[in-house]
DNA sequence: GCCTAAATTGTAGTTTATTTACAATTTAGG
DNA sequence: CCTAAATTGTAAATAAACTACAATTTAGGC
């Protein structure tokens, strides 16, 4: 039973606002706004001339170049070095998506 | 490795607009807030004077409850019909986070 | 120390999203 | 048909986010 307790499905469509992303990770929203620029992270299901919305995936993305800034990499090399565990994140993400997709419990 | 894929920690941390919360559910955001009023759902992380955010359990419960007025159950019964779910989906959460917290990988 | 590129930050003015608080309307069942 | 539950409408006010300028700070190389 417990139906899934975490539904992928679900979790990619949580879109969370800049301000909460902000405080959620410690990050400034000024800080979030660089980054997106500069094609380091990417924000979703922003609708034109709206507001910016971030996903679960991009969100721990955040998180863990702020642990490398932390421990004194360059931005470049923290991205660098997260790339290859983000890319897994996502693949596992859509595995999952497309297991419930493909029917079971309900 | 592929870091905990799902980070209850973090996910329990993602909150939703009503905005969003209204697209990802199909419920317009007018009947979120009855429903709101009714004590249905609530809303967290909502601070003083501020907007609302919904968090993961609250969005699940939303759908839930959609699903059995569909099959034409009122509101309240739809509601005690899911209580126990929802309590369980709760419990569960907690118990993950509890774990996560008592640290293991990083 | 000085120079450069990277990285971060500041903010005014504008736009988007949400809120509250009033009330009206619709629906289901007895 | 009547009542209570359920849903909906909306104006005016407020909160949150946006862009687009540019300035500042930081880290390394020489």
């Amino acid at each position: 039973m417990l139906d899934k307790l975490f539904d992928p499905e679900l979790i990619s469509k949580l879109l969370v606002s800049i301000g909460d992303v902000s405080e959620v990770t410690g990050i400034p929203q000024r800080k979030l706004r660089y980054w997106e620029d500069k094609k380091i992270i990417a924000s979703s299901g922003t609708k034109e001339g709206g507001t910016r919305k971030f996903d679960y995936v991009n969100i721990k993305k955040i998180i863990l170049i702020k642990e490398l800034l932390d421990e004194g990499y360059t931005l470049e090399t923290a991205v660098r070095k997260i790339d290859e565990r983000i890319k897994n994140l996502e693949e596992a993400f859509e595995r999952l998506k497309a297991k419930t997709d493909a029917g079971e419990s309900r």
